[in-house]
DNA sequence: ATAGATGCAAATATTTTGCCGCCAG
DNA sequence: CTGGCGGCAAAATATTTGCATCTAT
């Protein structure tokens, strides 16, 4: 396996850090049985380029191993969901009901989509920690998940919409 | 039906200065049809005392008038969010995978959950406008809709957890 | 060996669509 | 009057569940 611990650049976002591995190594401390098709699941899940619904984390894993089922999946991504390993994410509902997964990461990021073009940007603030900590202090409040979805134009579709309006 | 330009009261807790209308105002100013349906789907919106999920806005929609169908209820809260009145929520899949709507207040706010009962709370915060515009900048996106949600465990159930555990 | 996963199929739940008669403006 | 809207039923999606079988540990 390539072990690459190095940081990747700010737009990309493969998790090439763990290979392989994050999701996996977990799982495995924590005692929890790994199936072939969780391995699966989760490989795909760590390599996508971006966040996948359900229906396209099967898809793909389904062509990795053709015995995959939906239902699999779903019991995977709950197993995940439970284990706090994942966050669920709906980018603001901007190309429907899906919804969305990704696999922790070390810090909270932002996700910030571009509601024209659909890219999604994941940013990191020292304010945003702050803001946190002041939830947690005024509301009384433990902390244990958080999720903060911006959605707007991006510079350049705002550039292209001068020629072209929106669709 | 009823006279339009008149406040037709009877609602419980509904209040008739400006609640049982923003939306309504809304609608009729932006020249959209108002029919008795949407009416009551507005009304039952802004007189719920928390987030509601579709299901739940159908079925107080119904009680009031039997003739309003899931699918009308489904069509209106997708005018009203294409018209950027309303917004889509999931607080966090606290409670599975439904969505739950409310109307835009003046300012935007963060939804505080608690993961143990429930409970949800807004808040708005200084530093909350400071970091969208910190976003706007670093981004360069001009931000049209955001959402900040936050589960933990509030003080009464983190008191409680102390004689009982969790669920 | 055995608790716990998976597959399959069917049950549920949720949301969307086509068509037509009806009502708000 | 008329174009948009709501109702109905059915389609398309999405998610969950029961049960027998298989497998990681």
């Amino acid at each position: 396996m390539s072990s690459s611990s190095h940081r990747v650049s700010e737009g990309e976002r493969i998790n090439v850090d763990q290979p392989t591995g994050k999701l996996q190594r977990e799982l495995r401390q924590r005692r929890i049985r790994l199936t072939s098709q969780r391995r699966v699941v989760v490989q795909v899940m760590e390599s996508a380029p971006r966040h996948m619904d359900a229906s396209e984390i099967f898809e793909l894993a389904h062509q990795i191993d053709p015995n995959i089922t939906r239902v699999t999946v779903y019991r995977t991504l709950d197993m995940l969901k439970s284990q706090g390993l994942i966050d669920e994410l709906d980018l603001l509902h901007l190309r429907g009901h899906r919804h969305y997964y990704e696999s922790h990461g070390p810090r909270d990021h932002i996700h910030v989509a571009c509601i024209r073009c659909g890219k999604v940007r994941e940013f990191e603030s020292e304010l945003y920690e702050q803001l946190m900590a002041q939830i947690s202090r005024d509301c009384g409040l433990e902390i244990s998940i958080a999720r903060t979805e911006v959605g707007g134009l991006c510079a350049d579709c705002r550039a292209q919409s001068k020629s072209a309006p929106p669709a």
